[in-house]
RNA sequence: GGGGAGAUUCCCGAGUGGUCAAAGGGGGCAGACUGUAAAUCUGUUGGCUCAGCCUUCGUAGGUUCGAAUCCUACUCUCCCCA
């Protein structure tokens, strides 16, 4: 098989494919055009979103030419594959705004150059599309009998779809074939659950063009216990550093199970195979530290060393020890006026102000249930009051629970 | 257009005049055990000025000493017929 898509085998990347043989003899002739879509309904990526990237990673570094589609076209009526719920609609300029970001996000991640991998919008060919003539061009290959019969479809049949959302698929044909116009895009990649619009796509190529392309799909990453994965607190696990923290992005992977570490390592860094391998398979606390190195490498390469480097040493400072203050900048901080700590503040109300409860109540239920620490000392007492002599350097860690540490700068 | 069923707390789902902040499960949170893991066990899970009070059972009114439960109108969803 051809190199570069066995190493996304090797990586257990590949759920399906449409034609492996035919594919890998594409590329080995020599560099192959494909591309991956996005739809910006969201101003962050997440990671849930990541796996095609770093397929189209590994593939641009064997020397393919990476196409990233941003869907700002098909984000204006949504696409229904794999949801139960119909999207809520977005303005256009959020839309817009949010293509922008995610563009920003993926330059970060891969590096446009412009020629070996670059963007598209396919708002370019959507926005003013005429009806009729596409009724004319591209309607007319599709079936609403076999469309129905698709599992994407069929679902929704059942909550409701309205007949926008049912032409998604013939949008996302649409795109395949103006890439392969434009560009001469042979192979589209994705999600699993893109696999019927991807069919679609070539299939409708097949018919117009007389041209075989193919498709090629990632399996959806859920953790080892059946979870959707990148889910935290606070939701999906964003790449965009104000939403999600390079902290709690690490904290994430540190976090995972056992099970998961040597499939994430393969699937979410670039770390050789046999050192996957290695780290994966390890046992107690060895496969602990693989999580550190897992966390570490993810972070690296979504924030940059840098920032890796001080989640690390923020969670160890935290986790090593304990109650240390010194090395944990990166850790979320919550500021508070020196003024409001000399006159003594309630620890429930601290609490919840950081963030770290989202009410008074569940502020008490945690102090009840011994689960509410200040500078690592227990608070037994509900009533309890903070005040000045706690601080340390101007900091005061809070801690709920375990694992969820919150600093309080007083200036 | 006609007929039927339904809308309950984060989700599923009981509840059909007071004993309902509402069973049970899921999920979440906390504790024990650990390795910042999993599994397991225990507790907890609307809010607040917390032995009390306030707001929640699709929306708006009404009946009643008292309503998630009864009545009226409205909105939405699903099913069957056209």
């Amino acid at each position: 098989m051809n190199r570069a898509l066995q190493t996304l085998q090797e990586r257990g990347f590949i759920q399906q494919c449409t034609d492996l043989e035919g594919l890998s003899a594409l590329m080995d002739k020599g560099p192959v055009t494909f591309y991956v879509g996005c739809d910006p309904t969201g101003p962050s990526l997440h990671i849930g979103h990541m796996v095609p990237f770093f397929a189209l990673r590994h593939l641009h570094e064997a020397g393919h030419i990476a196409i990233a589609l941003i869907g700002g076209g098909t984000a204006r009526i949504g696409d229904p594959s794999g949801k139960t719920e119909m999207r809520k609609m977005l303005t256009y300029e959020q839309i817009d705004e949010n293509s922008e970001r995610i563009r920003k996000q993926l330059d970060a991640f891969i590096g446009f150059d412009g020629k070996t991998a670059f963007t598209a919008n396919n708002k370019d060919w959507l926005a003013n599309l005429n009806y009729i003539d596409f009724l004319r061009d591209i309607g007319v290959h599709f079936s609403v009998n076999r469309m129905l019969s698709f599992e994407a479809y069929r679902k929704r049949m059942e909550t409701g779809l309205t007949f926008i959302e049912f032409n998604y698929q013939l949008l996302q044909s649409y795109d395949f074939l103006q890439l392969y116009d434009r560009y001469g895009c042979r192979l589209q990649i994705g999600g699993d659950d893109q696999w019927g619009n991807i069919v679609a796509g070539i299939e409708l190529i097949r018919r117009i063009r007389g041209v075989e392309t193919y498709g090629l799909t990632f399996p959806l990453v859920t953790t080892s216990d059946g979870k959707k994965m990148g889910k935290t607190e606070k939701g999906a696990l964003f790449l965009d550093p104000a939403l999600t923290s390079p902290y709690e992005f690490f904290q994430y992977w540190r976090n995972v199970t056992d099970a998961d570490v040597k499939r994430f390592l393969l699937m979410f860094t670039f770390l050789p195979v046999s050192e996957c391998e290695t780290l994966g398979s390890a046992k107690d606390s060895a496969i602990n530290r693989a999580k550190e190195r897992l966390a570490w490498e993810v972070t690296a390469l979504i924030h940059g060393k840098e920032e890796a480097d001080k989640a690390l040493q923020a969670a160890r400072a935290l986790f090593g020890k304990g109650g240390a203050t010194g090395d944990a900048d990166a850790v979320p901080t919550h500021r508070i006026p020196a003024k409001r700590i000399e006159q003594g503040i309630l620890a429930i109300d601290l609490f919840v102000e950081s963030g770290l409860c989202p009410s008074k109540s569940e502020a008490r239920r945690l102090i009840q249930q011994g689960g509410a620490f200040v500078n690592e000392e227990k608070v037994t007492d509900l009533e309890r009051i903070l005040d000045s002599t706690l601080v340390q350097d101007g900091i005061l860690l809070l801690r709920a629970g375990k694992k969820r540490y919150v600093r309080v700068r007083v200036e």
